[in-house]
DNA sequence: TCCCATCGCTCAATCGTTTGACTGTTCCTA
DNA sequence: TAGGAACAGTCAAACGATTGAGCGATGGGA
């Protein structure tokens, strides 16, 4: 009830018996205010009376600065955002600025050029590529920082990258450890970029296993589990069908899974099925899915640094640390 | 490279040969401005020609709105907050206002008053139960509206709710018709309000249907799938076992289905599983469960109108729409 | 004793938009 | 032919915070 219209700097100021510009430097800490400690008590005091809170829209005005950031994504129902939201947000926390994380809507690009444009939101973190080129273009010419995160964007200069390569080659070296020579991939999108490098990452380990790269062996082109099962079914219907399989992302694992139950395959019996990102899904599957953990939070985090600028190098970055492979029951020795 | 300063108001009217104020006006479609259509062309052609974008924060400044809503949610993890998300997205976007996603941080409450307070954002939809009653004391402070979604939360008046108990009914008749009478249910956590509905439905129906409950079939304290594993081994250990469960939510329907396993226990044929909530993950497991869609994107697109002031009635709604069975593999009529 | 530095503040311009009030023409009508 | 209405804009004061410059009082050193 207590509807006080509205606490400024200058009711502080009023109560406290100062001038506001005293309050200001008070509050943001300038360090050329000299300041009697009880005066500034008595300006403290006033706040904490007045409950007052600086008006965000005006110290966005006079500082050009809005401490807000903006992330992109495709798709808040895929787990791996969420991660990349998590590791995003912890950053943007801890250096006080609010993360406003958003779907990308293709009819509406130019609902994203105007934040920027506007300056409500200082940077942008793309983690989706469902941008068009031209979307982009505009993007970047508001002359804000872009980062794009977990893909190569065209025309975006600092990029954060996991190593997909490595992924695979976790996933093929393991099985190739339990004795399998016929290993196919279920590739991803053609015209994505973690697709592309899952697959060189597969056809890389296949050839430093001493294996050669059968293109018969790699099906798919998709990251759902329709295409996934599609996929499966490709491979099972070879006259030499491989004895394990690398799908690309956690979706078509689940459909390649379900193509090979209903074709009375069994995994890993008959086939081993691995795949890449360990999201919770992964771990409650019947069988439960071998996989390799990827830093997606690891990488939302140093989008977020490279966004403030504070990031070690310059251009493209390849988050490492964290990946690991995760050995569940989808995969066993070759029969 | 056409890092041009910034573009104001006032160089519009200047290459445009007005005030600023025409300049505004056009921009907002004031019906008080009476203006030759040759002029208002020029302006156009000023904003087009310099890639003129109004400044949000002064305009926030101005006109004291920021056209920015919060929407609070526990876990981007949870795919049911995903679909939340989508239908609030979808009414803040017809309303061109910004829609800024986040998850709660237990230990950072003022984070969220502090935006409300500052102006930042105009109103919050919360669909995050981790609030304490102090912090959602203080977000009430400010005065901003405040609006929940899919849970009752004391202190805020406008809530939209799902029909919970009716979701519990529909499952419970669904495995009365298939023949089953011993019908437990796995409860979520007692400090849930979602939880204490679905099980206050559960007994409805039981009535209902003739049957009276037994406090030994309800078993469970959480929403997870470690809590719904152990609550299924307590039911099966039982001297005489249910025949089917109703699991509060598909996190603990699938802690269930793996206990059901590790024992030998086959769904659904020595028991009938089922749950509320038809994410994805439901249709994928083995077998596919049976679960009730609920109307989570709804819920969002309501609670986005009531935080605009659009929605019908006042106080409690419940959504109904789009509640719906969907009968999978993991209910079989009884043996 | 005088001067200057330091202390402890105050003043006022500024950020970019919005908006109520106002001004100077035309044109029509009585 | 005067007077009011409609037209086509202009003016300037906000909104609330930040920040460089300024200014009186005190104190210390030469």
């Amino acid at each position: 009830m207590t509807s006080a219209k509205r606490v400024t700097l200058t009711d502080v100021a009023k109560l406290a018996r100062v001038d506001k510009s005293v309050v200001s430097r008070v509050i943001n800490d300038d360090d050329r205010l000299v300041i009697k400690p009880e005066t500034r008590d008595r300006v403290l005091a006033a706040i904490q009376e007045l409950d007052y809170h600086p008006n965000a829209a005006a110290r966005s005005l006079r500082t050009a600065q809005s401490g807000t950031y903006g992330l992109l994504i495709p798709d808040f129902a895929n787990p791996i955002y969420a991660e990349i939201i998590k590791g995003a947000e912890q950053v943007a926390a801890a250096r006080d600025t609010v993360l406003l994380t958003g779907t990308v809507h293709e009819d509406h690009p130019e609902r994203y050029v105007r934040m920027l444009a506007s300056g409500r939101v200082e940077g942008l973190l793309l983690a989706s590529d469902k941008l068009s080129a031209k979307a982009i273009e505009a993007l970047r010419h508001t002359g804000r920082p872009i980062v794009s995160v977990n893909q190569r964007v065209p025309g975006v200069e600092r990029m954060i990258l996991a190593d997909d390569e490595r992924a695979s080659a976790l996933v093929v070296r393991h099985l190739t450890e339990l004795g399998h020579e016929r290993i196919a991939h279920i590739r991803g999108p053609r015209n994505s970029d973690t697709a592309r490098r899952r697959l060189n990452g597969y056809r890389g380990a296949l050839r430093a296993g001493g294996l050669t790269p059968d293109p018969a062996l790699v099906a798919g082109d998709g990251y759902t589990s329709e295409t996934g099962a599609e996929a499966m079914r490709e491979l099972l219907a070879l006259p030499e069908p491989p004895t394990a399989v690398l799908v690309a992302n956690v979706a078509a694992a689940v459909g390649a899974l379900s193509a090979a139950r209903q074709l009375g395959v069994r995994v890993p019996e008959d086939v081993s099925v691995a795949t890449i990102h360990d999201i919770p899904l992964a771990a409650n599957l019947a069988p439960a899915l071998t996989t390799v953990r990827m830093p997606l939070a690891e990488m939302g985090r140093q989008g977020m640094l490279a966004l403030f600028g504070e990031d070690s190098g310059s251009g493209r970055t390849v988050v490492r640390t964290e990946t690991e492979l995760i050995v569940r029951d989808s995969t066993s020795a070759r029969a």
